[in-house]
DNA sequence: TTTCATTATATGGTATGCCAGAAACCACAG
DNA sequence: CTGTGGTTTCTGGCATACCATATAATGAAA
């Protein structure tokens, strides 16, 4: 056996023009604000086949994917289009959204690491939440990252990819999002909650503060947010 | 204005070829035991599109939905496949199922009319914990049923759709699954105290007593379920 | 007989063309 | 002006043909 001499990099395998084009309108739904009124919400096949420089074919098997994911509706003959979650559909993707997060904390007072549990209190401890004001954006990055974390300790790769779908369609409700400077001190002193529980190994509570943060933002967002 | 003269009916919607196409791989896919030993696993579209009498097209149109969905994967120039869930991938699959069939418990206890939960009796009273040896076929669908009410009386469609989603990869090895009475005879425990905690009202007790009966669950499998 | 290079074949990927249904447009009758 | 029937056009559905690559088959050289 000889040992490996060079450093070797898989060759650059270029994806199908199929995924790629998958991710391609992906993105671009994500980039649009398809809650805005008057949006543009039809994708026209034989535009975007020219767009992309590509045949109708491996784009048409791209939006049958995402159709299947539940980012476009097809409907024979009349059209694609771009699909805009309902308010009670955005309310039941927080509800899940709250059931895997809370067995992910469970799980991760479990399974994680004390360093890698430790890691949280960078995403927390830099905002004071006197000084929330100010840093509004930066703490909404840190929410989001947060969470992300949190997940990510249960190890479960699934949650994580399930959870990561779900943000795909909550994400385009964010920007509608309120974020008053209450709603994020409150917060704030969730997080640091969680955290402790996560650090003593407290699985029960964890997941309950977890599911009792998430449940709060499914009640704000009921209340306060409206679409259409 | 004229009032309807005739009784309309609808007129029956032809589904198309790739909508119909998706749903005959999936049944197939599914009624297929693919956990067996020298299972083929391979799926070849022109044989495919042969045997469906339609194109390549839209079987591929098709298959490109299945392997969005994880069912099959679709390997550039290599072949199509159908994908074995490995071992730790059930258990995740399980843990989900946990977490969201717990959270549907909780939101049953909340929104479920007492008549609706009353009706939980006729899927688990049938089976007397102690004659359950002779009656294991007729109990192990009753049991699936069980969980789908739970599931239902949720009245959260994202929950029904997830965790149907899930059942499809699970249901391929549930026939692997061995019932010996003893699980089944406590199992059937399990359910009439989720019944009460439901009848009850109590969230937090039905949410604790599914979470703990499907992670039952988990730890049998990965106990004693061998998988290739 | 074995090995390796060459060739053939099988398989998925993509492009193209035509079809059918739906919507938009238009003209003409009332 | 209005409503109705017909025609055009637009759009997605499907079939077919060809392409590129991976694999199998083949055969010549060692």
């Amino acid at each position: 056996m000889v040992k490996a001499q060079l450093e070797i990099q898989p060759i650059e395998e270029v994806q199908s023009l199929k995924s790629r084009t998958y991710d391609a309108l992906k993105a671009a739904i994500n980039a649009k604000k398809i809650y805005d009124a008057g949006a543009e919400l039809r994708l026209d096949e034989r535009a975007l086949s020219l767009q992309f420089g590509i045949s109708r074919t491996p784009l048409r098997e791209a939006l049958a994917q995402l159709e299947q994911e539940g980012l476009v509706r097809i409907v024979p003959r009349r059209g694609i289009f771009i699909v805009r979650k309902t308010k009670a559909e955005i309310l039941e993707m927080i509800t899940v959204w709250a059931a895997l997060e809370s067995m992910a904390a469970r799980l991760a007072t479990e399974v994680a690491t004390d360093e890698a549990i430790a890691h949280l209190h960078t995403l927390v401890d830099t905002f004071d939440s006197d000084a929330i004001e100010e840093h509004m954006g930066e703490y909404s990055d840190a929410n989001i990252s947060f969470h992300a974390a949190i997940i990510a300790l249960s190890g479960c790769k699934l949650i994580t990819e399930i959870t990561h779908g779900l943000f795909t369609h909550v994400r385009a409700i964010r920007q509608r999002t309120i974020f008053e400077k209450d709603r994020a001190r409150r917060s704030i002193v969730d997080h640091k909650e969680i955290v402790e529980a996560l650090e003593t190994r407290n699985g029960e509570r964890a997941e309950r503060l977890v599911r009792e943060h998430t449940l709060k933002l499914r009640q704000h967002v009921e209340q306060f947010v409206q679409l259409n």
